[in-house]
DNA sequence: ACTCTAAACAATAACGATTCCGGATTAGAG
DNA sequence: CTCTAATCCGGAATCGTTATTGTTTAGAGT
């Protein structure tokens, strides 16, 4: 069973086509975003990607990162992880995966092992339709057990 | 295979129980917002929480409610269902299931059925030790599709 | 029952992530 | 190169939740 590896390049790729297709203009601004979003695996919130956007475009505001942000988001370029007590998080891999959250340094990792969907079975008994799913642990990595001991 | 079920009763003696064991006082308040939570099979939010013990205490705050609510989720005693964009969501049913979030009507339903956890597993290849897991799936129940034509 | 005090409370201010708004800038078609 | 609708910037507004502060009260001890 071969792993179908998805480059930045190809996530880039992904994402300036759902520009291009929507007639969206390619700003600086958005070229950056996408940079650095194709880039990430780093799960990193708003104010990060705005810090680092604005390496390249100084002039760069956070409404325009959460514009944009919310722009992928719609065309499910992008998954945000909503937290209420904490600042969402974005990542450009929108495969089916489960997302570990550790609650001491906030880091976000995805384990990557088909997860058990029990989509079509829940749509049937139900009668929702399911169009988004979150699957999260949430808990503490290697790193914060130790320094607790 | 006989399903375990658990009553308001069941559900209103736990939750008195911890505030025994933590010598917290059974206040008026406290008890007020036990009662709600323990037969409330609708996931109410803080505010919907607030405004129904009103009618049994009317002089209660917002605030403490909030503070009721947290010092159960503190101790496990009941689940937050957590949301960026709109209020977060309270349910005194802590077994492990999948919750149903209609986008169309807010409404959050249960879906009991044993859901397939990796727990164990995934603790042994990441080296994380997980303490809380979050299964929820979005989408449109049933009345809302049918709203929508 | 009465007293006493730490716990709990009510009211309101503060907080912070996200969204909204109105005027300035700019991508890119023609 | 011009033009204009799309985009952007900066800051104000929003709103659920948490923090603060002075007042009330549960319930242990008498």
């Amino acid at each position: 069973m071969k792993k179908i590896i998805r480059t930045s390049e190809d996530i880039k790729r992904t994402l300036i086509d759902k520009l291009k297709k929507n007639n969206l203009k390619l700003t600086r601004q958005r070229l950056a975003i996408v940079e650095i979003l194709s880039n990430d695996r780093s799960h990193s919130s708003a104010h990060t990607i705005f810090e680092k956007v604005r390496k390249k475009v100084p002039s760069v505001s956070l409404s325009t990162v959460y514009l944009t942000l919310n722009l992928f988001k719609g065309e499910g370029a992008i998954k945000e992880l909503e937290f209420y007590d904490r600042e969402n998080r974005y990542e450009s891999d929108v495969t089916a995966h489960l997302d570990l959250v550790c609650l001491g340094c906030g880091r976000i990792v995805n384990y990557n092992e088909p997860i058990p969907m029990l989509k079509e079975r829940v749509e049937k008994k139900t009668g929702f339709v399911m169009n988004r799913m979150r699957y999260e642990y949430y808990g503490y990595c290697k790193n914060c057990r130790r320094k607790k001991g």
